[in-house]
DNA sequence: GTCACTGCAAATAATTTGCAAAGCA
DNA sequence: TGCTTTGCAAATTATTTGCAGTGAC
């Protein structure tokens, strides 16, 4: 269905989580490692009771709650981003090259889109703050969900 | 602090909702009327909460679901649309023109933005479904955070 | 050994649902 | 009158927090 990560990219992942461990010294627990490595082993873009479920099928002892908050470490140390869908909780996502999502908005499933011009800025954006990001969502209803 | 939405634009919004409601089969219920007056007098984006609270000052019985089914059914009219902050519930906006969201990351505060130039479609995005919607979330920290 | 991290349990926040009564068309 | 909508109460879903024990460095 959807193409998997290619197991070079998710080694390159996993030492990137070694390093920004180390860099900032944060531990790299067995739970904060399998939990990343759900992550970055797919597109999909699992939400948090997703990413427990298959990260205790490895790991019976992890808790939710330590499922939450290691996403959020994650996130902080920018290795995942989440994504708010349109309904339901949040996603998440171990891309970090430049990108955005097209959101199905029958079936919730979330695609990564790369765009040839990144939009511009609005015109006086200064004037209301600084600009840290930019967050592109297409919303439809996906061919999979069209034919069925 | 923001620009308030002025009273010929709210009458026409609550023209609008009075049409919608006839043709959609919609009963014209004093609650309803209430809380989409509220959301269409403000450009601050209220969550459900915050909505709940400001009708009850003049609409003492009116309870927190009727104020979230009220929300999906004017939305479902198309005369509210949902905003996805990044953190917190869901918030709402009367404002039916083509327009984009800056979001404070700090306080959460949502400003309305329009663009000259619309954000092309990325190329492909056939491959992947119907577009019904685009939408464009700036994030940064805004000015009344940076000062404070 | 120290301090970050974990699991547990419980709390909180945000939203939804079933149902009988009430109210608009 | 008939069918939509409401208020109440309770259930769900999603996420967060306090705390004492555990483990990485």
């Amino acid at each position: 269905m959807m193409k998997p990560v290619p197991q070079k990219e998710i080694q390159h992942r996993l030492k990137q989580l070694s390093e920004a461990c180390k860099k900032s010294g944060m531990r790299m627990t067995h739970q904060r490692m399998e939990i990343f490595r759900e992550v970055a082993s797919t597109a999909e873009h699992p939400n948090a009771d997703t990413i427990f479920h298959r990260v205790r099928e490895r790991l019976p002892s992890v808790s939710h709650d330590t499922v939450y908050r290691t996403l959020a470490s994650l996130e902080e140390l920018g290795l995942v981003s989440r994504v708010d869908p349109v309904k339901g909780g949040a996603r998440y996502d171990a891309n970090c090259d430049k990108h955005h999502h097209y959101i199905c908005t029958q079936c919730g499933s979330i695609t990564d889109i790369y765009m040839q011009n990144e939009p511009s800025l609005p015109e006086g954006i200064e004037n209301l703050g600084d600009v840290e990001s930019l967050h592109l969502q297409v919303r439809g209803i996906c061919h999979n969900c069209k034919t069925n």
